[in-house]
RNA sequence: GCCCCGGUAGCUCAGUUGGAUAGAGCAGCCGCCUCCUAAGCGGCAGGUCGGACGUUCGAAUCGUCUCCGGGGCACCA
């Protein structure tokens, strides 16, 4: 009888379709053509061709140019100093001394010392076999396997809305995870919530004020708004759901309110000390229990709207984990403890600085304040701590370019507490700029108009938004082409890669009108049909995908897996305006299906880490 | 001033970790539907890889310097 396990009520499974078998393991090409040369570079060793000592990594590439074969192998040139030899010569002695393989056609040497290595078709054709095998686990391996690692996303404050620049952050974020799932990573994706601090007590003033207001305490002008104070429409909503819920329980008169306060800046005064007065000004008349509960009304509702806007967005969380938490459980305190006992922090004007400059950083850092309480960088050490300490193999962050020069600190605090910092990834992603008929669309933060990621999503739909989010490298500066993202053509490669698959499914459909069926093990049979230049490409394609999904979850290039799949649906495209598929000779017909099918999988596959739908008709 | 990221075709960007003749997509020009969706395909044209020097068999890729653009340098979060 199965136990059930209660979860941690911010714990969920993953939601995405989990497909937990991976393609079945045949021997990579790649690593079979680099036993073939490690063999005869063995050889050459014996023979004191090469110096003994030498083990140099063999490198074998996918060739650029179809004409110089499926595979390359640069090793000659590389060993052709060392063994004082010709380049060209070196390569001839070792593929006369490689053993014979039944996936190989034909190994050539040329240019300045290459090997090249051309497939038999046999090796080539049997990837359609193997893709329409593994479904949707085609792409999947298990390189990470047994390794566990922790992605942190987003993170945006719960003071507001998310806007487009965490919209990057969000689908960037969250096809890194669903790469390194892919390739077998245990992963666990988290979202930093700031539920403490400053910023979140002005908020909670913000809705208060609101709140007082609706309460009729502003009917003749005499609460003014605070300056430094959160605008947004959202907070008379917060505000209004508070009034509804609690009427007047935390009314107070505005006189009462204002009585003594320091004057704003719209008074000659300083928004910064206005905006902390009011602070213990709400705290000290609400007192505790019901300060708490406008604080936590603005941060509730603030965060499941966050959470539903990314939950639309195809973006879910593992855990949604909590800064006060720290706080509570004493991790803020251990950590500064812990610091304090290694020796790497220091008194000095009444405040606790961490040495972080004997770790590199350019100057040293405030972690208690002179005020008693801790800064945000202390929650920081202590979260991270915690994250290894939650036995990570490695730990993800995904930030926004402008936070780069926290980078050192973080690291720094971890060596200090004598953690490994290089388990920590931190990854930057720089801003996405929006654009609209060719002009900026973005407004800046500072005038408080931004565009929201809700906004974007609604305007040029999900599957464009996450596929265009990551079409660039993050450390790329990003111009996102909002007319191009909403254009239903094929300048819209979104669009173009869905039609792909949508294509194939409708050859289907036409199969079953014309009263046929398809026979895949007949096709399976037949691939040797498939000898068009056309139909080589998407072979090629297709056995390239597994290398792309590996490379752009291991490198966290997701840009990689996007490009990869506009050049398949080019493939795709420019085969199916060449060539019929649906033709009277039933061999060469289910050959080319079973072709079609392979890459309809794959486009499917592909799309789906990345979250984009992948409809049947369009 | 110091630090991070970028500079590749008119525009937006790739470039398999140092490989062979630098590639796509837009935009421009010329073509392709009696045919499984033309939301598609083919062709032409377009380049001193910001600049200089260096490293080596070989550089868009690595190093140093330099120019231009963006961002960051809190007892804020």
């Amino acid at each position: 009888m199965a136990l059930n396990f209660a979860l941690k009520t911010d714990t969920r499974e993953i939601t995405s379709k989990t497909t937990p078998e991976t393609t079945p393991e045949t021997t990579p090409m790649k690593e079979q053509l680099t036993s073939l040369i490690q063999t005869a570079i063995d050889v050459l060793k014996n023979q004191q061709v090469i110096p003994a000592d030498l083990s140099p990594s063999i490198q074998i590439d996918r060739t650029r140019d179809a004409s110089h074969g499926d595979y390359a192998c640069n090793i000659a040139m590389m060993l052709a100093k060392p063994a004082k030899c010709k380049p060209r010569d070196l390569a001839e002695q070792i593929v006369a001394l490689m053993p014979a393989s039944d996936t190989v056609e034909k190994i050539a040497v040329a240019g300045p010392g290459f090997i090249n290595f051309t497939l038999t078709d046999a090796a080539s054709f049997a990837v359609v076999a193997t893709v329409l095998e593994a479904g949707e686990a085609y792409g999947r391996s298990s390189i990470g396997k047994n390794k566990s690692i922790q992605v942190e996303f987003v993170s945006a404050n719960p003071t507001g809305p998310l806007h487009v620049g965490h919209g990057r952050g969000a689908a960037y974020g969250a096809a890194v995870s669903d790469l390194l799932a892919a390739v077998g990573y245990k992963v666990h994706r988290e979202y930093y919530v700031n539920d403490a601090g400053r910023q979140m007590d002005i908020l909670a003033a913000s809705v208060w004020l609101r709140y007082l207001d609706l309460c009729g305490e502003n009917a003749n002008d005499e609460l003014p708004f605070p300056v430094n104070g959160y605008k947004g429409d959202y907070i008379w909503d917060i505000a209004a759901m508070l009034h509804r819920e609690n009427s007047d329980a935390f009314r107070h008169a505005a006189q009462t309110v204002l009585k003594d306060l320091p004057a704003d800046e719209s008074a000659g005064g300083d928004k910064e000390i206005y905006i902390d007065a009011l602070i213990s000004r709400a705290k000290a008349l609400l007192g505790e229990e019901a300060y708490r509960s406008v604080f936590d009304a603005g941060l509730n509702s603030i965060l499941d709207d966050i959470r539903r806007d990314l939950e639309g967005f195809g973006v879910v969380y593992e855990e949604w984990f909590s800064e006060r938490s720290l706080t509570e459980s004493g991790a803020v305190d251990r950590a500064i403890e812990r610091l304090k006992e290694s020796s790497h922090l220091y008194e000095k004007d009444g405040a606790w600085w961490f040495r972080s400059t004997d770790f590199g950083d350019e100057k040293d850092r405030v972690v208690v304040r002179d005020n008693g309480q801790t800064t945000y960088f202390a929650s920081d050490i202590a979260y991270h701590m915690q994250k290894l300490e939650r036995g990570y193999d490695r730990v993800i962050d995904v930030w926004g370019a402008d936070h780069h020069g926290y980078v050192p600190r973080v690291k720094a605090a971890l060596t200090a507490l004598g953690d490994d910092a290089s388990k920590l990834d931190v990854l930057l992603v720089q801003f996405a700029i929006l654009y609209r008929g060719g002009v900026k669309a973005q407004m800046s933060t500072r005038s408080g108009e931004f565009v929201t990621l809700r906004e974007l999503r609604e305007e040029v739909g999900d599957d464009a938004a996450r596929f265009f989010y990551v079409m660039r490298k993050c450390e790329q500066h990003m111009d996102f082409d909002l007319d191009l993202a909403k254009s239903q053509s094929s300048d819209n490669p979104v669009y173009y890669i869905q039609y792909a698959h949508a294509r194939v499914c409708s050859v289907m459909r036409q199969l079953e009108e014309k009263g046929l069926t398809h026979n895949s093990e007949n096709g399976l049979a037949n691939l040797a049909m498939l000898s068009e230049s056309h139909e080589q490409a998407l072979l090629t394609r297709l056995a390239r995908y597994p290398e792309v999904v590996e490379a752009a979850a291991l490198n966290h290039e997701p840009h990689l897996l996007a490009h990869f799949l506009r050049d398949m649906a080019n493939d795709f495209h420019t085969y199916y305006n060449a060539h019929q598929f649906l033709v009277d000779d039933v061999c060469v017909r289910d050959a080319r299906l079973c072709l079609v099918k392979a890459t309809r999988q794959v486009i499917a596959n592909g799309l789906g880490l990345l979250a984009v739908s992948v409809p049947e008709s369009m």
